[in-house]
DNA sequence: GCCTCACATTGATCGAGATCAAGGAAGGGC
DNA sequence: GCCCTTCCTTGATCTCGATCAATGTGAGGC
């Protein structure tokens, strides 16, 4: 895709409608185009943190820590902002799930345009907040869950981000299905485990009827209720 | 403290020295007070996010699982502002870990007036952010270091936001002295540890020489270069 | 269509940390 | 100053998920 097409998609989608063309031509200037295979890091922060708008793809942020072992600390899919931290006690890189497209920008510049020029302090602070109320989701699974409840919680959340097909009701429900756009490995380095556990967890849920899987990333959830029930949620009346 | 004293205190450290007198009036207004004794939890949010400013003493954020299971997804020290959520899949409360004096506020009328009336937009995003950092790190601790990481990793943490003491170098340096306001069980509720194994892990490093302890909460960290290479962080020069 | 290789599943064993169970300090109340 | 409760420490055992090992499978290349 061109760049003035995925930049057109990041202005729709986050610059406000009445934005001034100087102000857009700014955003336009700052920002630097990168594409990637499936696994590649695409840009470098060179020591600042970078803002990076998913145009097309998913991609995950990965933190490294000693002795090669890698933490995912969040997924992403098209249209999400990302903040990529630069190097601190750990490193970061955002790396693509799929063939994905990105626009990236330096972190400071871009808050200053957003908020001073644009008056996107209100969706900025509210992605930010949604990104930290996501991340400690993500602790709790991390600190108090088991294996399975790790797993039933991260799909019901997947279902939530992927999933097109809405819950229907009824006796021929399809439920919701959906394709995972990342392996076995990226599942385990995100929720703590190893990628034997998790397919372990996948056969254990399939054999309590709760999902149904076909090839490598299709999934489709029966029981929503069940898996809810083994996620370690807290009961909705409680 | 009287309420005015305590507001006093947030408006200097939150509120631009320039603001208008109509404006501060307006944080006042839909500001509440709350003191807590250890252990308490001082407010509700009534279905509603609220921010709360830690006036004096020491918070903790805690998550509920099923089970009666606990996560402390942050501390809070005075001067901290903090995001509480409303109920959603795991309920949270904020908690005090000793005596404690909070003013709090519905989040979305607060940051209506923050960045609309205040242009305190930049210094918001840059908090949640600055959480939204301490949260991923959390989460690396929680999802791939063993217990030793894992409090080693804390107490360097907690020396940065608590010691007042100043690393000072040469033979007699007494190294990062100070006090650790939460009990093992807290602790242990943030890095997903039982009591026991965090008592077994101070006990280790205490033997290996990289720190003291006194009491239940006094703590010397000896060697912070040591204490840094058990923390799973990734080598300064890698 | 078939080959190939990375990815996924399944099984067997091991180990870090949880759990169960007793003591031992510490600090607040009187 | 002493008591008593709460918190902390230490030890013994168990368990879940990691690790090691082998087999199965599906998507892309030709």
């Amino acid at each position: 895709m061109p760049f003035s097409k995925l930049f057109e998609r990041f202005a729709t989608n986050f610059l406000p409608p009445d934005v001034s063309d100087a102000t857009r031509q700014k955003f336009e200037n700052l920002a630097r185009y990168a594409s990637a295979r499936a696994g590649d890091a695409p840009f470098r922060g060179n020591g600042h943190d970078q803002i990076a708008f998913v145009a097309s793809g998913s991609t995950k942020l990965v933190a490294h820590a000693s002795g090669g072992r890698e933490q995912v600390v969040a997924f992403h899919f098209v249209g999400d902002l990302v903040s990529v931290p630069a190097r601190a006690a750990h490193a970061y890189s955002l790396c693509a799930l799929e063939e994905c497209e990105l626009i990236y920008f330096p972190a400071e510049q871009f808050f200053r345009l957003a908020i001073d020029e644009a008056g996107m302090a209100n969706e900025m602070l509210d992605r930010a907040l949604k990104a930290l109320a996501r991340c400690r989701e993500k602790a709790i699974s991390l600190g108090r869950k088991n294996a399975q409840e790790k797993l039933a919680s991260f799909l019901v959340t997947m279902a939530e981000r992927l999933g097109g097909a809405e819950r229907l009701g009824g006796a021929d429900d399809p439920g919701h299905v959906f394709d995972l756009p990342m392996s076995r490995r990226d599942i385990g380095d995100s929720l703590g485990l190893t990628i034997e556990t998790v397919s372990r967890q996948f056969s254990e849920l399939r054999e309590r009827g709760l999902l149904e899987t076909a090839g490598r990333s299709k999934v489709r959830l029966i029981d929503m209720k069940g898996l809810n029930e083994h996620a370690g949620h807290l009961p909705v009346a409680a």
